[in-house]
DNA sequence: GCCGTTTTCGGCCCGACTGTTTTCAGTCG
């Protein structure tokens, strides 16, 4: 399941919460927020820590760190329980609704007795907030808005929330007796940026035992069907996992087919048509016969259709078919070709790892370079000086090469003004050797104005990597107004770069973007915009949407050997 | 509730935007 620190950290975050809404102190809830970062951000497994070492977290002193300790002992945090039976969980759940905090969802609980997202969408509609102090016609069409783009994401979950259960529950029942194979499929083996159910795929000749231990997994609470070749569970957060177990000899066909996508799967299905074959979950077989013709390998159902197997995040039914056909499948990009992060930070602004814990955690995943990029001073909340970036600047130099000979790159991340300008003059940017640039603020542009100020920075001749393009969070805010290919163009026209930031919640550029964005010849860097050291290894999810995108390693900058690197940051200056 | 080149209490990220209001509260990054 979850790190024991995740669910810490959800834990305090909830209390932050709960003491917002119900108008305790604010700093006390504050004080509550960043522990509950620290302690998700922190290097080791809370639930081994003493009392003493807890209190070694920043910002966990005495009654926090009893707090933890009292919840991992018993499950429960009495002070938790207390808010929580005052304020319904509805209610909490209504400040998820972007452009709603902690007051106003009180008031609507207090004024109104609206306790859930779904009677607060009702209420709207039926105008009964109209009198309320505060609400007008915009704020209810924002509302309206906000629940919306929270339903989008329907109930699915991010990537390495999927991911980290499936890889448990993968670890469990591979240590069965008589399992003799067990992965993921499904949108996951894809690495689809969200999920909404996980599908484990098991051989075994006597499926009893893997079932047996499935059903019996810590974290199942609820059985939705049981049998021999399908068992169904919702774990306690209420994600739906279904495993199959089929026999050894159709595990390549098994495999196929679950993990899809549909799409994928019915072309090669009528494909098997046309050459006399049928296709199914148990193997590829001779319609007039009805002979198996073979099932035990992916590599053997694809060959024997006339394909090259195909990477899954390839099989989306966008044109992987054909290209397959053709022999152009591109040689997609693998974790192991990164060389580097491009972007991350550290705790002297928004991060919780120190620079030293970072690049030792870096250097550790075996990254030949790494560069830390601080955000800077227009984001006033992170309160950046040009001491302190310069400070941090010789620290870097100190630094580098000290781990693994890792080479050390000190860059920043800057803002992107809503007129297309940033942080600083550029003679203090010479100073760097990378600058990040993102936008942080005035999301609302139209797209004529937010086209112009994206290019604007491109043109930078200091700014060699945009950052999250387009902004946009999974579930909690849209992708902001831009004229994509105009942006693709500009970026393919001066040698700018277009991050794929690997945060689970971001995946920004997304595979479609990606694909359009290739097409004008733009190059890339995955980054794991990194915050603590847990974070460094989400690369990988954004080298799966990177694959998705149908991207080779050349067309990503950090796959490159430092020389080429540099040479291209340099952006001809 | 945490933290301290402040040892014991005062400060804690701070500026901007939005929608509502008529002087500002709430929310966000």
């Amino acid at each position: 399941m979850a790190r024991p620190n995740e669910e810490v950290e959800a834990l305090l975050q909830e209390y932050a919460d709960l003491i917002s809404i119900t108008g305790g102190d604010a700093f006390k809830a504050r004080a509550y927020e960043k522990a509950a970062r620290a302690v998700g951000g922190y290097h080791e497994d809370v639930s081994r820590l003493d009392p003493k070492a807890l209190r070694e977290i920043p910002h966990v002193g005495r009654s926090i760190a009893d707090k933890v300790e009292e919840y991992l002992r018993t499950g429960h945090v009495a002070a938790v329980d207390e808010l929580r039976a005052r304020i319904p969980a509805g209610v909490r759940e209504m400040t998820a609704i972007p452009g709603l905090g902690p007051r106003r969802a009180m008031m609507l609980f207090r004024e109104r007795g609206i306790s859930s997202v779904e009677e607060l969408v009702e209420a709207v509609t039926a105008g009964r907030l109209r009198d309320l102090r505060g609400f007008g016609e915009k704020t209810e069409e924002n509302i309206l808005h906000g629940v919306a783009v929270m339903r989008q994401a329907g109930g699915r979950v991010l990537l390495n929330v999927a991911m980290d259960l499936a890889e448990e529950v993968v670890a469990e029942l591979s240590a069965v007796t008589g399992c003799a194979r067990c992965a993921y499929a499904g949108s996951l083996r894809r690495y689809r940026e969200t999920i909404g159910d996980i599908d484990v795929l098991s051989a075994a000749d006597d499926p009893g035992p893997l079932m047996d231990a499935f059903v019996n997994l810590s974290y199942v609470d609820e059985v939705i069907a049981r049998g021999d070749k399908k068992t169904s569970v919702r774990t306690t957060k209420g994600l739906q996992v279904d495993l199959r177990v089929v026999p050894m000899g159709a595990w390549g066909a098994a495999l196929q087919y679950f993990t899809g996508s549909k799409a994928h799967n019915i072309r090669l299905r009528e494909m098997a048509v046309r050459a006399g074959l049928k296709l199914s979950e148990y193997g590829l077989f001779d319609v007039e016969t009805g002979d198996l013709v073979v099932s035990e390998t992916e590599e053997e159902v694809y060959e024997r259709l006339g394909l090259p197997w195909i990477p899954p995040p390839l099989r989306e039914d966008r044109g992987e078919v054909e290209a397959a056909l053709r022999g152009e499948l591109p040689d997609l990009i693998e974790e192991g070709d990164l060389r580097g992060d491009l972007h991350t930070h550290t705790d002297l602004t928004d991060g919780v790892s120190s620079l030293d814990e970072m690049v030792a955690a870096a250097a550790r995943l075996g990254h030949s370079y790494y560069a830390v990029t601080d955000h800077a001073p227009n984001l006033f909340m992170q309160r950046m000086s040009d001491d302190k970036m310069l400070a941090q600047r010789e620290a870097v130099r100190a630094l580098d090469g000290r781990h693994h000979r890792m080479r050390l790159l000190h860059g920043t991340e800057l803002n992107i003004d809503p007129d297309g300008g940033v942080d600083w003059p550029p003679e203090f940017l010479d100073g760097f050797d990378l600058c990040v640039a993102s936008v942080h603020s005035h999301f609302n542009q139209g797209s004529a104005e937010m086209t112009r100020r994206l290019v604007r920075a491109c043109e930078n001749p200091h700014v060699t990597i945009i950052g999250h393009p387009t902004g946009r969070l999974l579930g909690r805010r849209p992708a902001v107004d831009v004229d994509l290919d105009e942006l693709f163009r500009a970026c393919a026209r001066t040698g700018t770069a277009l991050e794929i930031n690997s945060f689970p919640d971001r995946l920004d550029l997304s595979d479609e973007n990606i694909l359009r964005a290739r097409r004008h010849g733009v190059r890339f860097a995955v980054d794991s915009d990194a915050h603590s050291v847990v974070h460094l290894p989400h690369l990988r999810f954004g080298v799966g949407t990177a694959r998705r995108g149908w991207l080779t390693a050349d067309e990503v900058i950090n796959t490159w050997p430092l020389r080429r690197l540099r040479s291209f940051l340099r952006k001809g200056r």
